[in-house]
DNA sequence: TTGAAAGCGATACCAG
DNA sequence: CTGGTATCGCTTTCAA
């Protein structure tokens, strides 16, 4: 159980009779090498069982094939993201660090110094938020990628989601089932796709020429607490609401409980729309309608987008990500009572 | 936005009037250095951005204080375990790679590789499966620590789940309840922790001396999926069973909803115990009764343990977390029909 | 308490 | 096509 310190391509080289030039060669430009001599040196490696040091290869090439994401939490929404970059980084022969802000700018601050540091080449930033000192001094960021989250009028490269496209779809949808008073259970004000979101619930109404009504719309933090917290508000209402959008999935089941709470049934009494297609949205009962976030692609695009930008091929092009409606057994035309 | 190269130490050193091995002394061993120059360096370093080039300090030092963490797939089981193994690399000053086998055993070598190429120093294995080779020369294995997943009689360092005694006490509680057929929905033969449920379940029925029937376990795949065709399978038999006790929770919701599908209402017409109470558990309609599993502990105590295990820090014992059944809404007496 | 210098293990340039 | 060697940036002896 001791640690097998693989030999060095000197020793190697020495027990094949030939250049650690040779051995760094026929692992890294084979083209350059006698065939012959590729085959020994490649059985002599096999037999000896050499791996290069990649501390020594990083410090030579000043690079590392070593990407950093960073997730504000890790919460089930980011798990397909990864998979999506972790896909991708295998197929460009990256590695993945994985960092977990837990919300605070200071942690995010000093994941950013890891680039500085040369533990990693570059970053994919899913929190939406740069830590503290590097909004200034925007001009030495260090290779950055932003995913899933956007930042207001920053040009860096960026794959994002159109969060408000799909609430628009979303509530559109409402709307033609014959609901009139649809209400929104936002996301916090700080994060942008929430109000994205929230813009994309307002621009539906405004092309059905439903009036935007206040007390329709409710804050709440992603969580399954304050989803129902919101509902309940939304509940008391003089004239309360028929439908909800919701900021994410989370949020709607917090929604729906609130709702069998008082001894409503959803989609009968009430229709009730997530947002992200999570895990739970198909399994729940009764299935959730939401709409879909490419997630996977979302991690995927992310980390080609960074490989691209590390590899300085060409100018890079920011993309916006379709979402979609998945109509599932939370929705139907609101009853007449 | 091009790469904020860090100066370098020697840089550093020179600007500053001492010489490199000052700088590093201040950074690593600040006892060794003249309170007035060691503030003088600091400043100089804050003021000029230096970082210290870690692909460099790797090399020397012959370690990374970088762990890989190897789950079989990213599912939202081993989100929190990550999130623990996240917290202790924190706290001890490591950084954690990602990696995901996709089942597939040729990739897990090439991460065992990562460590003979001091891309990482030690591994976190929640596979429970090591790659083909590395068993038959067990003497060379790189640190490794076994989480979550054991393996059957090796000896190295691990932090396993009792999950014998979680389905044990999990079918205790419907015996407790009336219940005298009981099911189960197994997991994969393959996978050590389902065959582990299964010995609790079937210790649980001996001790109250209630016969094992066969009929009565089926297999699954931890899958929504398999958890409703395996309830299928239970339902047509001749006498039915009258609760259930399942290998994840994603089984139990399968089960759940192939109740339901059948007009079978759970917990009134049959009881349904999960196993893991993650995410879904406490959200679902009806919550679920399942077994607890302390992820976050266990990602945290295999971070610590292989920190300990790369520091040397005498010998390692490997221990076992205990599970805790929580009671919710799919549980209940039988009612006599 | 500080500086000079060796060396970690690759890569890549320059000769031959 | 191959070998010799400078070099990446740090840590760590050894001497002063």
């Amino acid at each position: 159980m001791k640690k097998p310190t693989s030999p060095s391509s000197k020793s190697v080289a020495a027990a094949l009779g030939v250049s650690v030039a040779t051995i760094s060669r026929v692992l890294t430009r084979p083209d350059l090498v006698n065939e012959e001599t590729r085959e020994r040196v490649l059985r002599g490696i096999d037999r000896l069982g050499y791996r290069p040091n990649l501390a020594a290869r990083d410090l030579r090439r000043g690079q590392t094939s070593t990407v950093l994401v960073v997730v504000p939490v890790l919460a089930s929404f980011f798990l397909d993201i990864l998979r999506g970059v972790e896909q991708a980084a295998d197929e460009r022969d990256f590695a993945v660090l994985m960092a977990n802000t837990r919300a605070d700018p200071n942690r995010e601050a000093t994941y950013f110094d890891q680039v500085a540091s040369q533990r990693a080449d570059g970053i994919i930033l899913l929190t939406g938020q740069l830590p503290p000192g590097a909004a200034s001094s925007s001009r030495n960021l260090p290779p950055l990628v932003l995913a899933a989250e956007g930042m207001a009028n920053s040009n860096i490269p960026t794959v994002a989601v159109d969060h408000a496209g799909g609430a628009e779809e979303a509530v559109r949808h409402l709307l033609n089932l014959g609901h009139r008073r649809i209400a929104h259970l936002a996301g916090p004000d700080s994060v942008l796709s929430a109000g994205a979101r929230l813009s994309g619930y307002r621009k539906a109404l405004r092309a059905a020429r439903v009036p935007f009504d206040e007390t329709l719309v409710h804050r709440g933090y992603f969580t399954v607490e304050s989803g129902s917290i919101g509902m309940h508000t939304l509940l008391r209402q003089h004239r309360p609401p028929t439908a909800v959008l919701c900021a994410n999935d989370q949020m709607a089941i917090g929604a729906i409980r609130a709702l069998a709470s008082v001894g409503l049934r959803v989609p009968e009494d009430f229709s009730v729309v997530g947002f992200d297609d999570g895990e739970l949205a198909e399994v729940y009962a009764p299935p959730l309608t939401t709409v879909r976030i490419p997630r996977f692609d979302v991690g995927y695009q992310s980390m080609m987008m960074l490989a691209d930008l590390l590899s300085q091929k060409g100018p890079i092009r920011s993309l916006t990500l379709a979402t979609r409606l998945v109509v599932r057994g939370t929705s139907m035309a609101p009853q007449s009572r």
